[in-house]
DNA sequence: TAGATGATTAGATAAATTTCTAAATATTGC
DNA sequence: GCAATATTTAGAAATTTATCTAATCATCTA
């Protein structure tokens, strides 16, 4: 997991939006998009840094392109932030 | 908690490793700095941003300011993570 | 009170980000 | 092959962000 890329990724709130709406399964771009006041290219922009940071897959469906969440990068990132709580110093270094 | 607040705060790798370093304990502006090549007045900045996010407090004492992580931030952020982990449709609708 | 030290604020600049329109690519169905 | 549909890419404009220097504020100590 890039951090920098994933944490990058979650700072938009349109990405954030785009990941709940794939919370129940995939979709593709085009039932993505229809619920945002944004045009289709910029969409795809935030697609692409989604993908970069390996939150969604993509797979072609014929004309459609269908995204999933992909849930391992969220499941990184939430043990990560579990990570920075403070170590009550206990008996065997940093927790 | 202002979640884009705080996903923007967390989106700087600076940010992420003041916050690592707030780990262990609290430490002043001066201590947390000393290791980042950058000017006092840029750190100064990184931490307005983690105040309000409220990601770290702070505490004057005496000429300075002592700097703490907010960890019940952290944990929310992780909670809201995982609440967007794919709901698996059992009955009773989406966890 | 002055000088020194720690930290923030103000203002400027360079780089990155979000968004748009227009053009390009991929695929379907006639 | 061509037109229609779905999506991405290219390039530009507006906004935001990270950083700097210089100035200011707060506190300590002599």
């Amino acid at each position: 997991m890039r951090q920098q890329d994933v944490f990058k990724a979650m700072a938009d709130p349109t990405r954030r939006a785009i990941l709940k709406r794939l919370q129940d399964g995939p979709l593709t771009a085009g039932e993505i998009g229809a619920v945002f006041d944004i045009t289709a290219a910029s969409l795809s922009h935030h697609f692409a840094v989604l993908k970069r940071a390996d939150l969604v897959r993509t797979e072609r469906r014929g004309q459609y392109i269908v995204y999933s969440l992909n849930s391992t990068v969220l499941e990184d990132l939430a043990r990560l932030l579990i990570d920075l709580f403070p170590s009550r110093e206990r008996a065997g270094g940093k927790s």
